[in-house]
RNA sequence: GCCGGGUUAGCUCAGCUGGUAGAGCAACCGCCUUGUAAGCGGUAGGUCGUCGGUUCGAGUCCGACACCCGGCACCA
């Protein structure tokens, strides 16, 4: 007789059983309503399969749709394969790559056949019918331990170069695993998988969008032809995200600022922004504020050249490694002849600037520091012109040309902690005034073109994960991570990232620590002991640049901006033309205590102007009748449906409305 | 830059297999003096992204280019 195995299960009871029992027998023991409900377990903390067999004591959890977390992990994972096997299916000579769960459920990448070419959003109906059938079909989903040549000869006797490849790479004697759906299907996968395919809901998936995807991320190997997906553990579910997702749209910082008339783009500038008197507001509120709290914080603040001479761009480095995103200008008198080109080509070259830390660089230079003197915090909101990618321009999130908020701390090693702490404090408080209460910290470490020593990145990056470590936000609740590989090419980064209506990320804030800059630019001061020494330079941005960070809140408030950011504070609208003197007095009285105001005397009934007003998200309404002309008030109603009206006399209005208007800063 | 889709009036969009453009809202004019999310009537407005091709005839078919959207890659 065997020794029997100790399985431990979460309410604190023990089995114990035959070695190579499976969770599913154990969940049948348990009771017929969790054998049914059970979709995976959780073995030593492991999520694995229900048929695989456990061999020694362990903690048992049977994993049900309860535990929603994994549940939906497994059931993303499963329509990517049932996914992989409908396409195969429909469209064979089509090769199976790789296909994980993502947020909000999957995608798969295959290698059409080259006769049929990528998917198109229209095969996506058929595709969907066939993964049903796949499900209707209740398959089986078994794992098999393979070896790796194994592997790589089946997929090659079945034309499958890309797996093959893969393969070719895992590591010898590794137990790798596969999946068979039924008898005719398999793919490589680590798993976990459910018990079979009809465990999923054919019913809580949707396709959404093809896309074109490089073979392992890499630009240089073929394109793939990408499928996404949504997938829930049930329709319900479903249904109530594609509700979210047709809300998100609605917040979309394109449609909220044609709605709000505050910038549009065009091709003609295409990649800059024009911004509206409505836009621009928005924009001067924010930078007042951000002056006030640089100002606060110790910066002091610089105005720097847009073009300077291709040379200093050399000194710094971007001529080598960032000229293919800049804009570059030669500095001669075009010819105004009709005949011949309008410039030599013979002149000397002049670019914009992607950034502003050379010019920085160049004002620190001017006279002599003494340590005494740092750190020097210089602060620029710096326009500066980048030439990206077409394909990678957004709305006005990413832009050709941006303002950036940008500031460089020149200082020594040893200030170095504390004023990446006093970045990230000030960041945090700047982030919490203007209503975000969550966002993500990510460090970016060394890439792979770079400049500097090993040393010195190791020294770098240590440093900007200590001074994180040292505010606490150094956690999950920060989202914090490590990016290998992703830092500029002068110096690693701290990222700090917000998302926006659809819960994409977007880079915002960000801080750097560059000690290869005021080498090459040859920055120095003299310190306690006479001789010279390199300062170190924090590249540091809060908002990153105006027009993303607009864009982020735009999406954020949806455009219902608090009222210190509401390009239009309040709007006085008459009821009959009785009111209109009245209405205009109420007007000149807000805008003299420094409010936003516009007057609404048009003959229309008020029903339409609350409407208008409301579309427009103006935060508030003082509504004039003759009435409130006689009494000398106003009938204050604030935006939204739900929000109840008061009404007050004007001096009470205004100076509930002037309160409300502060800044937070000054609050 | 790469893959897929798109571009028609100020805005949102319709226009089937080719026969030379249509709606709603907005604008303008008039009526209505109105009490909290669209009062009524009328008028005007488009070289259908650009260039080229096929055709007796192109918004519609084909090609190139530009820009936009969704992803990929790149990035604040």
């Amino acid at each position: 007789m065997t020794q029997l195995i100790r399985i431990s299960l979460p309410d604190g009871s023990v089995r114990e059983v035959e070695p190579g029992t499976t969770p599913a027998d154990i969940a049948a023991a348990i009771g017929p309503g969790l054998a049914k409900a059970a979709l995976a377990a959780r073995v030593n903390g492991e999520v694995r399969d229900l048929s695989r067999p456990i061999e020694g004591d362990a903690e048992l959890a049977i994993v049900t749709a309860k535990d929603e977390a994994d549940a939906l992990e497994l059931v993303r994972h499963d329509y990517a394969h049932v996914l992989a096997e409908a396409v195969q299916r429909l469209f064979p000579g089509t090769q199976i790559t790789f296909g994980p769960a993502t947020e909000d459920g999957f995608y798969y990448d295959f290698a059409p056949a080259p006769e049929r070419g990528p998917f198109t959003e229209e095969d996506l109906p058929a595709i969907e019918e066939e993964m049903r059938r796949v499900i209707r079909a209740d398959k089986p989903l078994v794992r098999e331990a393979w070896t790796r040549a194994q592997l790589i000869d089946w997929f090659q006797s079945h034309g499958e170069t890309f797996k093959a490849e893969w393969a070719a790479e895992l590591p010898e004697g590794e137990a790798l695993t596969v999946y068979r759906s039924g008898e005719e299907w398999l793919d490589m996968c680590r798993g976990p998988h459910l018990a079979s395919t009809g465990k999923l809901d054919p019913n809580a998936f949707k396709l959404t969008r093809v896309s074109g995807a490089y073979w392992r991320a890499d630009p240089k190997r073929p394109m793939l032809s990408r499928i996404y997906g949504t997938g829930w553990l049930s329709k319900k579910q479903l249904e109530e995200h594609l509700v979210r997702l047709e809300e998100a749209a609605k917040r979309d910082h394109r449609k909220i600022g044609q709605e709000m008339d505050l910038f549009h783009l065009q091709s003609e500038a295409h990649g800059s922004v024009f911004w509206h008197p409505n836009g621009f507001v928005i924009w001067r509120a924010l930078e007042a504020y951000m002056r006030r709290r640089l100002d606060s914080a110790g910066y002091e603040e610089v105005k720097t050249p847009q073009l300077m001479d291709a040379r200093q761009w050399e000194q710094s480095g971007h001529w080598g490694k960032y000229r293919e995103n800049m804009f570059v200008v030669p500095d001669e008198i075009p010819s105004t002849e009709d005949e011949g080109p309008i410039v030599s080509g013979e002149a000397d070259m002049m670019a914009l600037k992607p950034m502003n830390c050379p010019a920085h660089v160049l004002i620190f230079r001017q006279g002599i520091k003494s340590y005494r003197d740092l750190p020097i915090r210089m602060a620029e909101f710096g326009c500066c012109h980048r030439n990206e990618p077409h394909g990678a321009l957004h709305g006005i999130m990413r832009v050709r040309q941006f303002t950036q908020d940008d500031a460089h701390i020149f200082c020594r090693e040893d200030q170095l902690i504390e004023e990446i702490r006093a970045f990230c404090d000030l960041l945090d408080s700047v982030y919490r005034d203007l209503g975000f209460d969550s966002y993500a910290i990510k460090l970016a470490l060394r890439p792979e073109q770079r400049f500097g020593t090993d040393a010195e990145w190791d020294k770098a990056e240590q440093i900007l994960r200590d001074a994180v470590r040292a505010t606490g936000r150094a956690t999950a609740e920060y989202g914090w991570e490590e990016l290998p590989g992703e830092g500029a090419f002068y110096a690693p980064k701290l990222e700090f990232h917000l998302r926006d209506a659809i819960g994409r990320t977007w880079q915002v804030g960000t801080i750097q620590a560059d000690t290869v800059l005021p080498e090459r630019l040859d920055a120095s001061y003299v310190g306690e002991d006479g001789e010279r020494h390199r300062p170190v330079m924090l590249h540091r941005a809060i908002l990153g640049t105006f027009e993303r960070f607009i864009g982020i809140l735009i999406e954020h408030h949806a455009g219902r901006f608090p009222l210190w950011l509401a390009p239009v504070q309040a709007v006085v609208a008459t009821i009959v033309s009785d009111a209109n003197d009245y209405a205009e007095e109420v007007a000149r009285t807000l805008r003299a205590a420094g409010l936003r105001v516009e007057s609404d005397l048009r003959n229309e009934k008020i029903n339409y102007k609350v409407r208008e007003h409301s579309l427009r998200k103006v935060p508030y309404l003082l509504v004039v009748g003759r009435r409130e002309a006689e009494e000398g008030t106003i009938a204050l109603r604030p935006l939204g449906a739900d929000a109840r009206q008061e009404v007050l006399p004007v001096e009470a209005a205004v100076e509930r409305l002037r309160a409300e208007a502060l800044p937070p800063d000054a609050r």
